[in-house]
DNA sequence: TCTTCATTTGAACATTTGTTCATATGTTAA
DNA sequence: TTAACATATGAACAAATGTTCAAATGAAGA
């Protein structure tokens, strides 16, 4: 039961401060979103469809990189449910999907530019 | 001047898109921001001073890890200025520094339990 | 001054991550 | 069916990242 075997300096803080720390499930989900969007060219494609909808390969042509770059990290956004596709014929069409991811990236512009 | 040399399906819309990119400037703090938070000690050490001011060994035993693993993230933390700290004797504490990282952890929190 | 303790630092190492290239899938139009 | 095109995928490679270990710093008390 002990937290701070010998080390721990101030033994009550720390039991304060352990009993507010999210489950580590939450923080796991928590860091997936930010991983998300700790990648430039990710950032950049999310930026991108905050817009409009795109293609793969007119995201390519905004985002400055290879179609397959694009792809790769569309699917990583697609399996967490930040963006979705639809197809239309041979085009796919990807869109946000995640309102709150929305809301985080305007937070962070508007942190950035104050 | 030409943004779409020939690959590109709907020159419009990539014209329009661009033109509400960001700077690469502030792409770049955003993505830092993200990716500061984006990893699990860190984040887990900035939840942590969410509650209350702690000093290094304390913040090793809350997250279970060393104190050097614990200050080399501080350090990233506190170049960003997402941390900061005070000297009182040999005791160093830490704490946030940043509101607006206070408001993405929050909101983030909202979008993992809904 | 010497010792102790909290924290920092640097180098080394293992892991993760993003991009590239070549190839595969699947849709359209001929 | 075949050719052309948009997208996806897998393997390989290079670069970035986090942790560990050992050693250094700097403050307090003996």
């Amino acid at each position: 039961m002990d937290i701070c075997a010998e080390k721990c300096i101030n033994e009550k803080k720390v039991r304060e401060t352990v009993e507010t720390i999210p489950q580590q499930e939450d923080i796991g989900q928590m860091v997936d979103i930010f991983k998300a969007l700790g990648d430039p060219s990710r950032l950049k494609i999310v930026l991108a469809l905050l817009n409009q909808e795109h293609c793969v390969c007119d995201i390519a042509v905004i985002c400055g990189q290879t179609d397959s770059a694009i792809s790769h990290q569309l699917r990583i956004l697609r399996t967490m449910k930040i963006v979705k596709n639809r197809r239309e014929g041979k085009i796919i069409y990807y869109s946000i999907d995640d309102d709150h991811v929305i809301s985080l990236i305007h937070m962070s512009l508007n942190h950035v530019r104050h």
